[in-house]
DNA sequence: TAATATTACGTAATCGATTACGTAACCGAT
DNA sequence: ATCGGTTACGTAATCGATTACGTAATATTA
């Protein structure tokens, strides 16, 4: 026999008042007795009454609640970033409704919709692969409700969004090959379309011109899945086939690993003959042997100023304020370790 | 300049007619006429109608949200079991509300207490270490609201949970050492109260027992934090002051990894002189050199076994059903790679 | 003493949707 | 012509809380 929820009418009807009135004497207002407001209070204490936080959203439209869509949840950045999220929204008062859209343009179009109508106070995403427009993201401008991008987003300068500097990143972690006396340097992408991933081939691009080193084709190596087997097989077959190579860098630590694998698997040592540097800064690199160097890229951060510029523009259309878009670049930075580094001598 | 939302209140203006009319049209009820259904449907297409949750759920009292407390987010076995949870409450029509423990109770019971009044149908729970009791679930038990605990419990018959066999999985981790030629085993434990870490102690107590090697008391080893420098410096600690072992079993991958650091550094082989297995079966088992053997560790299956149950419940109680709880135990197994693998003859 | 002010509430509307119930208009049948 | 039945709606109550407004009862002042 479940017990019927505390409401406010519970504690108006055992006190023999009205409900507005019971309200009135939790939100301390002045033109209720002293009387009245501890015979209430004492109440909503032996009752444990708990408001109905449905009806409080409703009334004032208002849910306190904030809509996350993430590609991918099992995935070291990206759930750095949803810790960054939660952390930031719970210190403002918000809870967090998270959705998975596993890069499908449907699933995020679902969810779009589904949070809508949760009435979300505003929307934090990261958008799929597959995604080529805003148009399902419309709705929420058109209602004045707040939405931030994160990390993979699309050209755009009325939305705001928060992302790391990609290219600065790949720029620095081939320059660092670079001084370390490699010239031939595989690059190993991950799905042709992200921003992000073009970024970072921007970046890398951009360090071989500075040094006059010309950009070979070859060089450029794809794995579509972004799986540690794919790139493992990949650079496997490169050295089969006797391509050259003095370095690697891979767009994704995973990527990077699995070469790592390849290159050892076949005799070739890292980083005497090949320097190896990967991208995220995720646990496995410090994990490898030898410990893999990569470009930091800052989860939490991301997940937490997104949150903040989220939270900043809810209260800001609150107050009737006009809104501009921000664009939010953090700072990635390099992590060198042994698989990079041939002056620090290592060992094996 | 916002647009207003558009409610049944907005088309039945439109039309007219009144709001409970256009709730019936839209609900294709029989006494209403087809030309104010064609009427109602062509506006609700035309103004994209959204309904509002917040109004539906306090009138059903059903919110279709299942609220979950994790202690971390940021670890391959909890968001693996996130994405478990995620996906299976997705397929049932539930939204997740995700909150953070941080291994803390005082944040459990705050956001028991605010899933409490966000009305969620049901609640997902894997405890925090601090966690002794379970007075602050008390109030979903008394209103009905079904709960159900995953990984971390503390022992009770009351409250559905699912679990893993730690102690099965340990027994078969320990035995699979001791079948490598290993009796001088290292048990390195996490915090002591949980009950999956005492499993797991027992589950190596077992398998010792089964083959009569005496329990020695200075190889059971701790590390409170479960951090990879942690266990890194115990094993250093161990190899440097002359402790003899011939293996280590850690109850968390990263735990063993760390151990595998430090035999390695101090010019210990493994798994020639050592051997080395840990728990989770995390993606870094694979990253190692040689490849970490671990106790697989089933988190997908958690999340979803867990949130099945959980929906399960919270259909039976809208039917007004008694629940009993269930003990739902999923089986981990042995992923046997190199670092525990004397046979399968590897390299350096 | 009568007019006014103050105190301490209650009434009614509201948020958006649902649903039990009531009813006007029209039908055919007696 | 009146009755009963059907059709197609509208009215009112409801979920739980908030808030503008109204109003008795008492207190204060002219």
């Amino acid at each position: 026999m479940p017990k019927i929820r505390v409401t406010l009418k519970t504690i108006a009807s055992k006190l023999g008042i009205s409900v507005p009135t019971v309200s009135r004497a939790l939100k301390d207002y002045p033109d209720i007795s002293k009387e009245t407001k501890t015979a209430v209070l004492k109440l909503v204490d032996e009752l444990h009454y708990i408001p109905n936080n449905l009806a409080l959203n409703l009334r004032k439209n208002k849910s306190n609640i904030i809509g996350v869509i993430i590609p991918e949840v099992v995935h070291f950045f990206f759930s750095s970033v949803i810790k960054g999220i939660m952390q930031t929204a719970e210190n403002h008062g918000y809870s967090v409704l998270l959705t998975q859209s596993q890069e499908q343009l449907k699933l995020e179009k679902k969810h779009a919709k589904l949070l809508f109508s949760s009435h979300v106070d505003g929307l934090l995403v990261c958008l799929s692969d597959e995604t080529k427009s805003f148009d399902h993201f419309k709705i929420f401008e058109e209602f004045n409700i707040p939405l931030v991008l994160f990390d993979k987003v699309l050209d755009t300068d009325t939305i705001s969004h928060v992302i790391i500097n990609d290219r600065e990143g790949a720029f620095q972690a081939t320059e660092h090959l670079i001084h370390q006396g490699c010239s031939n340097i595989l690059f190993l992408k991950g799905p042709k379309d992200p921003l992000n991933t073009i970024e970072r081939f921007n970046g890398y691009k951009d360090a071989l011109e500075k040094y006059n080193i010309p950009l070979d084709s070859s060089n450029i190596k794809s794995c579509p899945h972004i799986t540690r087997p794919e790139a493992y097989h990949l650079v496997e077959k490169v050295i089969k086939e006797g391509q050259l190579f003095d370095a690697i860098f891979g767009v994704s630590d995973i990527l990077s690993i699995g070469a790592l694998g390849a290159c050892q698997d076949n005799g070739i040592k890292v980083p005497e003959k090949v320097c190896i540097i990967g991208f995220s800064d995720s646990e496995m690199c410090e994990i490898t042997r030898p410990q893999l160097s990569s470009v930091y890229q800052p989860g939490f951060e991301i997940g937490e100023k997104s949150t903040l510029k989220l939270i900043q523009e809810i209260q800001h259309i609150e107050n009737d304020g006009e809104q501009k878009a921000e664009q939010i670049i953090l700072k990635s930075s390099l992590k060198i370790r042994e698989s990079s580094n041939r002056i620090l001598k290592t060992f094996c």
